[in-house]
DNA sequence: TTGACTCAACGATGTTCTTCGTAGTACAGT
DNA sequence: ACTGTACTACGAAGAACATCGTTGAGTCAA
């Protein structure tokens, strides 16, 4: 439960892009990952090799170099980060208020009627569990 | 609705740790901030000020200079920023899916039966005003 | 075996972030 | 007027980030 002196730290801006293509995709080579990339913002191929690269020494990402072509793959399941990220600024900016990070969330972006579904049930599944 | 030019940036770590301040306590002084700031964390006077004079030129903050110590206030409600943040995270590391993000938001901070209990009522409110 | 490709490695650059020291200015009390 | 105090302004330095070009090594086919 509490964090361990080897958990990774929180990825930057550009690390979490990658991320969510090895997250959708999983395992990737360099040259996957950046076709991904390159479709959303154009970026040459030895900025996503490089990031990559960094992202290991950080342990963001796990590296298999049996091949010549190594392959990358996120060294956390998506809902592990994903619940540091949101953890982290629920923190940093809500005051731990998960009711504002909620509203802020809805606000941005206008939930469909399924969604809100999803959410009313989730919260009661969690609140059965919780107590 | 849509972002206008002058929409400032998104904060970085340090200023948002100055923005909370600004929240909570309305407009302030250097010194008062400086105050609130360092009780979490050994800083430099001057680093709060730098900081403040860096977060005005971004259009963060506003600053009365009337006064000889000027006083800076948030340029932008809470509510405003924390929406900001809130949909960015959403859309970088959630694919949108407002679920997750409440997934990630709970299971990283256990919320008390009143936070759920307002978090039922505010989802029933936002239903009825979304359709 | 040589040439065309594909790949990882590395170094360099420019930018942003964070922090702090120093200098100069207004102001209050003596 | 003089001195100490409370400010702002400015510049500098180091770290982290993001991006890219170049180099060299492995691979495959003609």
């Amino acid at each position: 439960m509490s964090a361990r002196p080897s958990d990774p730290p929180r990825p930057t801006d550009a690390e979490l892009e990658i991320l969510t293509v090895l997250w959708s995709r999983g395992a990737s080579t360099v040259r996957t990952v950046h076709e991904a990339i390159v479709r959303r913002k154009p970026t040459q191929y030895t900025t996503v090799l490089k990031l990559l690269q960094i992202m290991a020494e950080k342990g963001l990402v796990r590296r298999d170099e049996k091949q010549r072509a190594h392959i990358y793959s996120s060294s956390r399941p998506a809902e592990w980060t994903r619940r540091q990220l949101a953890g982290d600024l629920l923190q940093r900016a809500f005051a731990g208020s998960a009711k504002s990070l909620m509203l802020g969330a809805l606000s941005s972006h206008r939930a469909s009627r399924e969604e809100l579904a999803e959410l009313r049930q989730f919260l009661e599944d969690y609140e059965k569990g919780a107590s």
